[in-house]
DNA sequence: GTTGTGTGCAACTCCAGAGTTGCACATGCT
DNA sequence: AGCATGTGCAACTCTGGAGTTGCACACAAC
């Protein structure tokens, strides 16, 4: 996973009303109304959201009915994780070897 | 960590220019005005930046002589990046059990 | 001492996005 | 059919933040 697509999920993340719909949508599917009646926000705010979320895979959606249930997609995060891991490791070992050098007698 | 202190770690990594920066001082230890010169925006930009990532301990300084080094944090990240883990996790967990649930006899 | 480079602070512009209200449409229930 | 509930779309407001310019100060080198 690039940098490139890293961002859009930090961005979607950077919110708390949207972390507050997530931690909603990790523990149950919801639909919007339902989201709406949990939350100190319109409907039609956390529909907004919910498409920020679905645009970077964080919710997935289905049809149940008249009414569309949301869902949490925890793989998405674990994923976003793993990457974030790896680069967090590189620039330790960048620096370090940097460090390494400078401090060489 | 809690959710709290997450939300302004993934405010600080939803910016670009922020990541263009970590990037830089993912690979060397840089001054304002170095990174000035490697990126396309003013130093002034540059410094509020960096004010954002040391807040959320993504990056730290130290004076050399007249000129301020700065360098990121990749501890910072590997934490963030395992607390986001847990959380992915927990969603599949609970959501899978609910669907167990819903899929009963 | 003077010059050049690095830093710090403040005021200003500008736009993305968070949230709202209002209306129209679809679908389930009695 | 008739009503209630869930959804979709559009226009509007308003605040935060990204970036800029301008000026003042600190310190190293000559």
């Amino acid at each position: 996973m690039s940098t490139t697509t890293l961002t859009p999920v930090f961005a979607a993340l950077a919110d708390d009303t949207r972390w507050a719909i997530l931690q909603e949508l990790g523990s149950a599917e919801l639909s919007a109304s339902a989201l709406a009646d949990r939350l100190p926000v319109t409907r039609q705010a956390i529909t907004k959201h919910l498409a920020v979320l679905a645009e970077c895979g964080l919710v997935e959606s289905y049809r149940a009915g008249r009414e569309v249930r949301h869902r949490a997609v925890g793989s998405r995060l674990t994923e976003t994780a793993r990457a974030l891991e790896a680069i967090g490791t590189e620039w330790d070992r960048r620096l370090a070897a940097i460090r390494r050098i400078a401090e060489a007698p």
